[in-house]
DNA sequence: TAGATTGTTAATCGATTAACAATC
DNA sequence: TAGATTGTTAATCGATTAACAATC
């Protein structure tokens, strides 16, 4: 088995991207990396370094990767046959609308809710924060996402990692302050919608 | 004046960020790019280099750089004094939790929302999605959201694309395809969810 | 003046792309 | 065989960091 380097950050944000499209196209048997980057725009030599990172079977020359593999393949590279329980702390609508989102492939398992108020959301049982750190360490979960508003989001954090959760989903807008064990992720909404305007400004000047 | 060269991505990620914390600290008369480096965990540097692109006032060596000052001219160079018209298309969870968002400097206003289905939120008015093209091209609204199921999505796209809207925000897990001049960004929830996961797994194998 | 910090120029690092021989 | 595509090695490009003289 070939020993692989670390993937970077940016080739981890387009391997979902040829897999969706790779699945898109699973009539096929086989599909090459030219027409992969053709339709999503990108360069065909980058998208075969990135398979050769992801996959361990090999394209054939002259006809490209085998599709059912490599689905299969990029799957299990990127951890989506593994599901994976998480909790979620902030029941309002961002929060309910995750709690309902259809698009983790049920490698996103939202267990619990939690929230200062229990009876936010009515669909759903949302368990009192003080309940957390119990059924957090009961229950083995590891993962974390925030979805206060952002002046309760360090306690709720704080909160998080002393109960054992390794991994955390931030979309409250501030910088949380973790220990660096801890894996974090912001996503921040605000940002995101300022480099869109941005693209839009310079686009349009 | 000082020609600027193009601001990257990366960087344009950062001045958020910056200017979140530099505001935290807006009790100060002058800000170092050492003291804002050490507390973001980055190198001084590189602040220097990222406020230089943002900024037309000039650090003061020994000191640092005027916080009153750098505050307003990064919030101008982000555009955060601006106000941004914006429809959203999909009046479901998330599309109301956008709706509801907080943390858009009011630099983001979603002016209207619109669904197939005019009943679907209480508090807010939405209009039917035949609308569309009408309302945004008397109100020459340029910006777009989309919040509704990925099959829609780019059904959704089009109809924005034709009635004159220039920058879209995508919240749906599909590849849009629009004409080159349109401004697209993805907010993909998975791809996110994954890098979460992928960076928890490597630190914790 | 001494200490801290600046902005600039050059060096390094990592990611992307080009060139090309090998293979189906 | 000819055409298409592969994986690898080397070149390029862009972003980050180091070195350092200038300034408060």
């Amino acid at each position: 088995m070939k020993s692989k380097e670390l993937i970077s950050q940016a080739a981890l944000k387009r391997l979902p991207q040829y897999l969706r499209f790779i699945k898109e196209h699973n009539d096929l048997e086989f599909i090459s990396s030219t027409f992969i980057a053709k339709e999503l725009g990108l360069n065909p030599i980058l998208v075969r370094k990135d398979l050769s990172l992801a996959c361990t079977s090999e394209g054939k020359p002259g006809n490209g990767f085998e599709v059912r593999k490599i689905i299969i393949e990029i799957e299990e590279f990127l951890g989506l046959n593994k599901v994976n329980n998480a909790i979620i702390v902030g029941a309002g609508k961002l929060g309910q609308a995750l709690l309902n989102y259809q698009g983790f492939n049920s490698n996103l398992n939202i267990e619990m809710a939690f929230d200062v108020d229990e009876n936010k959301c009515d669909n759903k049982k949302i368990f009192k924060l003080e309940k957390l750190k119990n059924l957090v360490q009961n229950k083995n979960i590891k993962i974390g996402i925030i979805t206060v508003p952002k002046e309760e989001a360090q306690n709720v954090c704080d909160i998080m990692v002393s109960s054992g959760i390794m991994a955390i989903w931030n979309f409250a807008p501030i910088n949380l302050k973790v220990p660096e064990n801890i894996s974090l992720k912001n996503e921040d909404l605000t940002t995101s919608a300022l480099i869109l305007l941005k693209d839009f400004y310079n686009k349009n000047k």
